[in-house]
DNA sequence: ATGAAAGCGCTAACAA
DNA sequence: TTGTTAGCGCTTTCAT
């Protein structure tokens, strides 16, 4: 073990001849200083092997941290509510070490109250920004001034193809896909498979769940080729005519027992399926809101494919903490999320 | 929003007329002071709605946190590999904010080992200790210890019966059992199913897997009835052994296609398996060792069920650390963590 | 280009 | 019981 004494700037001042100021000059690169002395101080911090005192720095300088999460508002009991949660979970000594976040919410449906809120972070002129690129044009917008103005972002959820953030943290989206069919089959060929899907209207926002659902495709392709697919659309808002909808087409494929959603809303299945148990069905969908994990216990779902969304927006704060606070870079851009697994046998403890 | 200057000690030390010592005094119930003073200072520190800087704290007391982590030598792809593998985890600014963390370790078949490594603990004197109480009798004796000495711990993996801990972070064992067999039936009645044990010569160890095989064991009378189930023990020392008792135990019962062990050693069945695959045969085990996971992407193990041992020692080296620094204390004593089921189609981001 | 010095907010030792 | 004071290690003017 090495001895512990720690090293301070007055040390290396003392074994170069310079001055503390000199010495903090070279540390941040800030220049005025000669050639020679930057040599011989960046000798000296290495020979001694000093590591800068965080604490100190932080409170020398006595700059709050700020690091804004950008997403949709969200009702209870929603994905975003969700991701949301995450916001206040960096480790405690993470905020305790001077780092405060704020977020920033607007309506997953109206451009105008993204372009709104993405002014507010702007004016709040934080360290970072974490944010959910639903409006592509828009996203595009504000992530070229938070460029300008040397503000690094993450994503997360989705990514779009531009390449200055600072980290992606979010599931595969097509492999998640390939699990979902793999989870709905249970490995085996069977005979019909029911996608459930909410008619959008088009908000020019982008659609993660395509990708998705071309992974389920091609895993049915491959591994289940004999299974007859069908889709049917529903309306969030209109619970009668989602039974309706179930009701005529299952009238119709009484051979088809399976069911499957590719964004978070499987819940709103829940009052048919429990009106139409069937031990032979399995009905798979995504993320762990409140509802779905309840479907979950009450058997009506099967399995739930979770990514964790809080932890999403946790580990984008840590990683424009830790950019802001010690200036570290994620060492990969792009952080994919487990895919977890939900069965209600595994839900308790999410 | 609350005007966000921060009001330090001095503010509150002009506002009652006493100094910044006697309200340091009162902000760490020092004693020393008059009832007074003290309901004074409590009133003003409310009303102005204080809040320590932390880093101010933690410069001028000069302390570095050391928390202790005491695991069993992990040999390469064991189990422990992987709990360590969380001590570094802890997020950056944490350890940035002046933790430091350090392995203790000892040989989980030497309870000498135990107990000198224990001896290093104490000897270091942690902030705190996070162990994984292998021991039954010694992990009792040690935690007095730290009790008396005022430094608090966290169990992970499994926990005893004790009560002193500051948090325990670990799978829920039981329930453990029962989510394998539910994967490893599928949630059908099947003819057979083989548990594969490790013979254990007895190291006063305590064995955590016995709680896991009661909750497999409940399941299968509940929701599969007619399956028998039958015992197997094998020596992880001898592979050639391993292969005969397989074989030989097969040859008798041909009915029977699927396997289970309880343990993180499911790898050690791998050679067997490649010989003799089987499209219907299901093997279910625990823990996402190196050897585990490779096996999943082979297909020769259906499910492994993961705890994240990095995630607990993570977790409970946070807590520590929270609790040291910030002086909290979590939550939930018994912090349970969420089981994975990690199938071929998502163990890659894992 | 470099040095000197005044803090940042809090702690702890010492006086009073 | 209370006040005073000297730092903790670093940043940041302001001189030089």
């Amino acid at each position: 073990m090495a001895q512990n004494q720690k090293i301070t700037i007055n040390d290396i001042a003392q074994r170069t001849g310079l001055s503390k100021g000199t010495v903090d000059r070279v540390l941040h690169n800030r220049g005025e200083v000669s050639r020679k002395s930057y040599d011989r101080v960046m000798e000296v911090i290495r020979e001694l092997g000093y590591e800068p005192n965080v604490y100190a720095s932080l409170l020398a300088k006595g700059k709050k941290h700020l690091v804004a999460v950008l997403i949709p508002t969200h009702e209870p009991g929603s994905f975003w509510e969700l991701a949301a949660s995450g916001i206040d979970k960096p480790a405690d000594p993470v905020t305790a070490v001077g780092l405060e976040t704020v977020l920033f919410q607007y309506d997953q449906y109206d451009i105008e109250s993204f372009r709104a809120a993405c002014a507010k972070v702007l004016e709040a002129n934080p360290s970072g920004v974490v944010l959910a690129p639903l409006f592509q044009g828009e996203t595009e917008a504000v992530t070229r001034q938070f460029v300008e103005r040397g503000i690094p972002y993450c994503f997360i959820d989705s990514r779009p193809d531009s390449n200055g953030y600072l980290a992606y943290f979010g599931m595969p989206l097509y492999k998640s896909g390939y699990l979902c069919a793999d989870q709905l089959t249970g490995g085996r060929d069977i005979p019909g498979a029911l996608i459930v899907r909410v008619r959008r209207d088009r908000y020019q926002q982008s659609d993660p769940t395509v990708n998705r659902r071309a992974g389920f495709l091609d895993y049915m392709l491959e591994n289940a080729p004999g299974c007859k697919i069908d889709n049917v659309f529903i309306d969030p808002n209109d619970p009668d005519g989602i039974d309706a909808i179930l009701d005529g087409y299952f009238a119709e494929h009484p051979d088809v027992k399976h069911i499957v959603m590719f964004n978070s809303r499987i819940h709103l299945l829940v009052p048919w399926l429990t009106a139409h148990p069937d031990p032979e069905r399995r009905v798979v969908g995504f993320d762990n809101l409140k509802a779905n994990m309840e479907a979950l216990r009450a058997g009506t779902v099967s399995v739930l494919i979770g990514q964790r969304p809080d932890e999403q927006v946790r580990l984008a704060v840590e990683a424009l903490a830790e950019h802001a606070i010690l200036g570290k870079t994620p060492d990969r851009k792009d952080q994919f999320m487990h895919m977890d697994i939900l069965t209600r046998y595994n839900v308790e403890d999410y």
